[in-house]
Parts: structure tokens; C-alpha cells; sequence
DNA sequence: CGACTGACTCGAT
DNA sequence: TATCGAGCCAGTC
């Protein structure tokens, strides 16, 4: 199966609108639940793409240590607003509000 | 065609 | 958790 950036988009889209308040999921994550476990890179770009009409809960994707998105202040912000408590070094605390799940995507 | 880039990841340290 | 290095993949120039 060919990679399709539209097709990889969708399901991004759809992963990352099913992401719950107060949990986050890591770049990886999201890849592996749209079905492209190799393209985390691409997540990072297709997130900072999306049309903000889409109401896109992305700032609950981190990378995989729980940083934040570089350059983008506004993400800590609406973590904090959902209960999502950063450390004092500024990641999110992944043991504690890494969303735990399978698959949501049937491919 | 090739070099460079990135909101990344993983293993080792 | 932090840092380093290597691997990753499609887009851009």
C-alpha cells in the first residue's frame, strides 16, 4: 500500500479528535494508530498543518520524551486547561497521562 | 538526482 | 530525564 499523504491526514485527523481531555499521545503513537508506524515525522507536519476550523485537540500529542511542540507557548496552556500538569521542566508526564489504547482505526 | 530538513524515535550512556 | 548518534521518510529546493 502506497503512502498517500491525504489518506495518512484523515486518519491523523480522526486519531488525534479521539484523543480524551487530560491524556496526550506521543507523535509515534499517533502514526502507529493511523496505520503508518514509520512516518512519526510526518505527524509532526500534518499537525502543523491542520486548518484550525477543525478544532483539533493537537496540542495532546507530544513526542515521545513529552515535550512540547517547540515554538508553539499557546500548547502548555490548554494542557494546564484539561488538568494535564506538567513538570517543572516543562513535559507532560507521560506515565501518568499517556492515552492507553490499541487500535481505533480499522485498517 | 542529491542534499537538506523536521512539532520524531530508539538504544546506549 | 538529558544527551548523542543513527535511523527514519516524504517534501522541498
Amino acid at each position: 500500500m502506497k503512502f498517500q499523504l491525504d489518506d495518512f491526514r484523515q486518519n491523523v485527523y480522526a486519531v488525534v479528535a479521539a484523543i480524551p481531555p487530560g491524556r496526550v499521545l506521543t507523535y509515534g503513537d499517533v502514526a502507529r494508530l493511523a496505520g503508518w508506524p514509520l512516518h512519526s515525522r510526518w505527524v509532526g507536519r500534518v499537525l502543523s498543518q491542520v486548518p484550525d476550523n477543525l478544532h483539533l485537540p493537537c496540542h495532546r500529542v507530544v513526542n515521545h520524551t513529552g515535550r512540547l511542540a517547540p515554538s508553539w507557548d499557546e500548547q502548555a496552556w490548554l494542557l494546564a486547561a484539561e488538568g494535564v500538569r506538567l513538570k517543572s521542566n516543562g513535559c507532560v508526564d507521560l506515565n501518568t497521562y499517556r492515552w492507553k489504547v490499541e487500535k481505533i482505526i480499522a485498517q
